[in-house]
DNA sequence: ACTGGTGATCGCATTCGATGCTAATTCGCA
DNA sequence: TGCGAATTAGCATCGAATGCGATCACCAGT
């Protein structure tokens, strides 16, 4: 196939994507007569800084190495809240569980199709795109997923 | 978001995609000697001129209808044989299972938030797409999914 | 500070999709 | 027609994720 690479990644390099602050979550779980507990804001600074997209499993793991006996239920919760308050966002792939992406700026991802391994993209002239067949449906939002070979498996 | 559209969905409208028909199936599980069993035949039977993306659950539905006491077993078992003839894809998204696709031409795909309905849609200049990030990973498919509302939750 | 009320936590049970396993059966080549 | 190998069906199992409910803890208002 075919894709034009810019060589932007530099610039990005520099800047962190993540999940915004301990601080800033906390006020958005205030402002929603959510509460913070010990348990959430573990989470909130597991999730900032953390720029690759673990799993579930993954931040209990974490989690619990700081915190033994925190729940994987209430992962589960606290990451589900973060989604819907748009914090962060949720991922799915054939033949692995959901994984929790703490970059919510507009990008894509590269997935590896050996070792499963998944890094963010940036797209440019999205709109240079020709699409048809949507017939009445209204688009909002485009996702591209890569395949193919990372550097470890290539 | 800005996309630009093309009317080149009646030209499609008029090809019919769907997974390549029962006999040539036939040969091509002869050929990896694999069995032609009668619920084989059927499937083959109701994937071929399938324009939808059907779940398992949904064939094994069909597949009942005409075949009282077909195993769902088989279903997925024949699908997966013929997914890894790449002679049908899988499609999963987030909250749903595993969504069939006879249609294995190079194409993408719209998927309504409000009722999951999945279409169809084709992409050109797909090529002047500038992409950063890839750092030693190696594309070799893409496949864009567009999320919005389709014309009847619209 | 204290306290009441509301939301959170945790662990267990449950759900759902999908696959593993295996005896009995059937396909298809010789 | 017969034999070996693949398939079927049904049940058990698995893994991810959620429902539920008793207990606990945050935090706003006093």
């Amino acid at each position: 196939m075919l894709i034009r690479t810019s060589c932007r990644q530099e610039s990005f390099a520099d800047s962190i994507f993540s999940v915004r602050s301990p601080e800033v979550l906390t006020s958005e779980f205030r402002a929603r007569s959510l509460k913070v507990t010990p348990q959430r804001q573990l989470l909130f600074r597991l999730l900032h800084g953390h720029t690759g997209h673990p799993t579930a499993e993954a931040l209990y793991a974490e989690a619990s190495a700081q915190m033994p006996g925190i729940s994987l239920r209430t992962v589960y919760q606290t990451l589900n809240d973060l989604v819907s308050m748009g914090e962060l966002s949720s991922l799915q792939f054939a033949g692995s569980s959901t994984r929790f992406d703490p970059n919510v700026d507009d990008h894509h991802h590269a997935r590896c199709d050996e070792c499963g391994e998944l890094r963010d993209v940036y797209v440019d002239h999205f709109d240079s795109l020709l699409v048809s067949g949507f017939a009445g449906f209204t688009p909002e939002r485009a996702s591209i997923v890569f395949g193919g070979v990372c550097a470890d498996c290539g």
